[in-house]
RNA sequence: GCGAGAGUGGCGGAAUUGGUAGACGCGCUGGUCUUAGGAACCAGUAUCCUCUGAUGUGGGGGUUCGAGUCCCCCCUCUCGUACCA
């Protein structure tokens, strides 16, 4: 035969024609039911790499199963396109940060339609578009009219030597990752998004989006942190202030032995006496060295000072130090911690290294704690000790009683405190959406008029990595004149966060050329919400709650009218590979690699853990190159069939090469029977082998549809077409039943066509159909075809499988009985035995027991 | 430290509700065809054993007629992370 399996020509061919048709172009049609599928949209860095390869290949199964069961489909693409790798490559390289990005687009949208995804292109935009982010800036002004947008002080890293700021990342070890000096924090005004107005909101619709990943709702519900507990006021010995602290144990009261404050706590001037004046300094001086992220890591070694004060127990009136602590933050809570070592981990471990009174409030029942045996901090539940009025009371109704009291005498009160603290916005950076304000010397903070929108980014900047945003030294940009007044005034220079572009994309994709405001309102509520989305775990907290949160806002604004973005979400893992390493080369790639040896100095490789691909690693396959090699159609399957989407993949070249013998496989089995079925009709109910075959075949269009639609096992879904595949080549009797033949083959191309569609649409044009598989339809079971007429059933004897019988579908329980009991091997294991029970499970197995 | 997952052949994985453990693919072995094959097709492939047998899903216990699946304890690995008072 000579029709080889080509996937260059043929994936050229039906690429060529999705472009020149649009068959994938979405619009608003009332008739049929909408079906929105979203993959997170790619930052442009140039390459795609396998991640996105399967992230995408993900989703375009079920954009086009979803397109084949006849729903009105939306799956666009299109770029995240502001963010930091652009400033840097233009640091770096000298080249425009714009041009850079522009042309990144170009390139991976052209490796992205080499893998044949079926996107609506027409809705596509870069988020750096002045079209896209004037939209932000007028939700901006919005939000800033409603107190959603305000300013407040807050820290960030800074680089006295390069005189700018930098992001957590680009923080090492505490220093500048450019000229290595060390990193300060620096208090600068910055604006924030009111998303603590939201927390209640986005905690109970966690418990109403049962499409997420419980793991995912999780994580939300613990950075939200809503907590119940009590605030209470200490007088401060010989001072009239009061220090508040916050507590979710109120019960432990009793058990407070000292006071811990963060640091940075505003009293801390007040209460420090002349004579540890010096030694606090230097403390908070320590302590401010120590860098944010290590500051509330959980291996940080706890370290404090006593500031010479005291305050007052109100409820038994005892005095207890206070203390600085660098574990207790300003940001939680009141920055006061009541410190109850003996029920607490943290005030323990802090209270044995300071040698301070450990004192037991808690008895768990049927057990006596004694402060001089306590190893660690006792944490849960028992009767109240050494509590006053309180002594005996369960701990639980403790914290209502002690919390009331303390109301009553007017000391404390129940408060709900979150973790969650309120978005800052602003970056001292210039690849990033300006934001529209004005500072005006007599009218104060002016927002841009909606009319002057969008305040363009200029393009004529220099980019050097010192001296901060390049637009806080660009005149022409800054000076203006206020909107108000008239007078001269300067904008702001500083630019969004990038994550509030990618907080209402998908909203903006279901109409990106509307000129009339953020969103075309009615298209908007046709499409949204996200009935599917897809992305990367890493993803689970940050990008997730902003866009719910923004959703809300947009709604709140009267923008569009869905509570949620995202009725479904699914959390794809990752794509590993071993990593290789030469001991003079550093790490290797694959390539770089020849039967384990170095291929620039020859010196045997080290094997190393498999883990992300990453470049700083090496360990990277590069999607273009396989798609070169393979074809797209292989390089989807692997990535589909390797693994279960939420689970990690392993990268394994041998398993690619037997994905592109399934595509051959699939490929002859059509071509060297076309002939053959050419006109053959519909399948009667056959007999016998054909009987078999069409079972399978309708048992394997049940399976995928199932694993599909249900499950996303995209593995086990390609595994049956295989089974369907391998039958198909071990059936015989062809010549007597094409027809059963046809149908057998024209399931596989219609199955498969999800995951591979070049060959797929090939292989149907070959079988003779004028309109694509795409429009066909997705095959329907019969349910008739699916069951045999006999049954096999195994036989086990006290659990062990002894032998099997083959009985008619429809034979009762007694038949069964007697059948399995007669069974030769069977009677070997019951012979002299008494038969005490048997188990049957219909269809399945049957049990006998026997003493 | 805390939280969430996961541990199944030589490898990736399957077993959807407690019901034949290892589907499917890779690799390996043998065969057919061939000048040849690293192509294609067919067959075999958990381990041990002379067996119509025994063992086997990280380890140890338990529930059950029956456990990879449920319960308890332990070990290892991965991911996330905010000492949250």
């Amino acid at each position: 035969m000579d029709n080889l399996y080509n996937p260059k020509e043929i994936e050229a061919k039906w690429q060529k024609l999705w472009q020149e048709k649009q068959p994938f172009a979405a619009s608003v049609d009332t008739e049929k039911e909408k079906y929105y599928l979203l993959e997170m949209f790619p930052y442009p860095s140039g390459r795609i790499h396998m991640g996105h390869v399967r992230n995408y290949a993900i989703g375009d199964v079920v954009a086009r199963f979803k397109r084949m069961q006849g729903f009105n489909v939306l799956h666009p693409m299109g770029w995240d396109a502001f963010g930091m790798p652009a400033e840097n490559a233009a640091i770096e390289h000298g080249i425009h940060p714009a041009k850079w990005t522009y042309e990144n687009i170009e390139s991976m949208q052209h490796q992205l339609k080499k893998i044949g995804l079926s996107y609506d292109w027409k809705r596509e935009f870069a988020t750096c578009d002045a079209d896209y982010y004037r939209w932000e800036q007028l939700v901006f002004l919005q939000m800033f009219e409603k107190g959603l947008a305000y300013k407040k002080g807050s820290s960030v890293n800074w680089c006295e030597d390069c005189q700018t700021v930098l992001a957590n990342e680009q923080v090492e070890d505490g220093c500048c990752w450019r000229c290595h000096n060390l990193v300060q924090p620096k208090e600068l005004e910055q604006w924030f998004f009111k998303i603590t107005d939201y927390a209640d909101e986005l905690l109970e619709w966690t418990d109403k989006l049962p499409g997420w990943p419980e793991r995912v709702l999780s994580m939300q519900r613990n950075w939200i942190g809503k907590s119940y507990g009590c605030e209470i006021e200490f007088a401060v010995a010989d001072h009239s202030e009061k220090v508040k602290v916050f507590t979710t144990r109120p019960d432990t009261l009793f058990g407070a032995t000292f006071m811990s404050l963060a640091p940075e706590h505003p009293l801390v001037k007040t209460l420090v006496t002349a004579e540890q004046e010096a030694k606090i300094n230097e403390f908070i001086a320590t302590v401010e060295r120590q860098e944010k992220s290590a500051r509330t890591s959980g291996d940080l070694e706890k370290i404090g000072i006593f500031t010479g004060s005291y305050c007052i127990n109100p409820l038994n009136g005892e005095k207890i130090p206070i203390f600085l602590a660098n574990f207790v933050l300003m940001g939680y809570g009141t920055g006061a911690v009541m410190a109850v070592p003996a029920h607490d981990q943290r005030d323990f471990e802090f209270a044995k290294k300071y040698q301070l009174p450990i004192r037991v409030v808690i008895q768990p029942e049927g057990e006596e704690l004694a402060t001089e045996q306590l190893t660690e901090a006792y944490t849960d539940s028992g009767l109240l000790t050494n509590s006053g009025q309180f002594n005996g009371v369960d701990n639980e109704a403790a914290k209502e009683q002690i919390a009331a009291f303390l109301d009553e005498c007017g000391e404390g009160r129940k408060t709900v405190n979150y973790r969650l603290r309120d978005w800052g916005v602003s970056r001292q950076r210039y690849w990033g959406t300006p934001i529209p304000i004005i500072y005006c010397a007599s009218c104060g903070t002016v927002p841009v008029p909606e009319e002057d929108l969008p305040v363009v980014l200029p393009t004529d900047v220099k980019l050097t990595g010192e001296g901060g945003s390049p637009l806080s030294r660009h005149q022409e940009f800054l000076n203006v004149n206020c909107p108000k007044c008239g007078k001269p005034a300067k904008r702001e220079s500083d630019t969004f966060d990038t994550f509030v572009e990618s907080s209402w994309y998908f909203a903006r994709y279901t109409c990106p050329d509307y000129t009339g405001g953020p969103l075309d309102k009615e298209v908007a509520n046709y499409w949204l919400p996200v009935d599917q989305y897809i992305g990367g775990i890493e993803h689970a907290v940050m990008h997730l709650l902003y866009a719910r949160f923004y959703t809300k806002i947009l709604r709140d604004l009267g923008m569009l009218d869905v509570d949620e973005p995202f009725t479904k979400l699914l959390t794809q893992g990752m794509v590993c590979k071993e990593t290789q390493r030469c001991p003079e080369h550093g790490w290797l790639y694959p390539e770089q690699v020849v039967d384990g040896k170095c291929t620039l100095c020859g010196q045997t490789v080290v094997l190393g853990r498999t883990e992300k691909m990453s470049k700083s690693k090496k360990n990277v396959v590069d999607p273009n190159q396989l798609i070169d090699q393979y074809g797209a159609d292989t390089a989807r399957l692997f990535s589909l069939f390797a693994a279960p989407p939420e689970k990690d993949l392993e990268w394994n070249e041998q398993g690619v090469e037997g994905c592109y013998r399934f595509l051959g496989r699939v490929w002859r089995a059509v071509n060297e029977n076309l002939e053959l079925i050419t006109g053959a009709g519909l399948p009667d109910p056959a007999s016998g082998e054909a009987a078999d075959l069409r079972r399978k075949t309708h048992q394997t269009i049940k399976k995928v549809s199932e694993d599909v639609d249900d499950r996303f096992h995209f593995n086990t879904a390609i595994a049956a077409v295989m089974e369907l595949v391998n039958a198909i080549y071990a059936f015989k009797s062809r010549q007597e039943y094409p027809e059963v033949l046809r149908e057998a083959l024209e399931a596989v191309v219609c199955l498969l066509n999800p995951f591979v569609p070049h060959i797929c649409e090939e292989l149907w044009q070959l079988l003779g159909h004028q309109e694509g598989v795409e429009t066909s339809g997705w095959p329907v079971w019969d349910e008739s075809a699916l069951f045999a007429d006999e049954v096999t059933l195994v036989v086990q004897v006290n659990g062990k499988v002894r032998g099997k019988v083959t009985v008619a579908v429809d034979a009762d329980k007694q038949l069964i009985e007697t059948a399995a009991l007669a069974e030769q091997n069977v009677q070997r294991f019951i012979e002299g035995k008494q038969v005490r029970k048997v188990v049957i499970v219909p269809g399945r197995l049957i049990n006998i027991v026997v003493s």
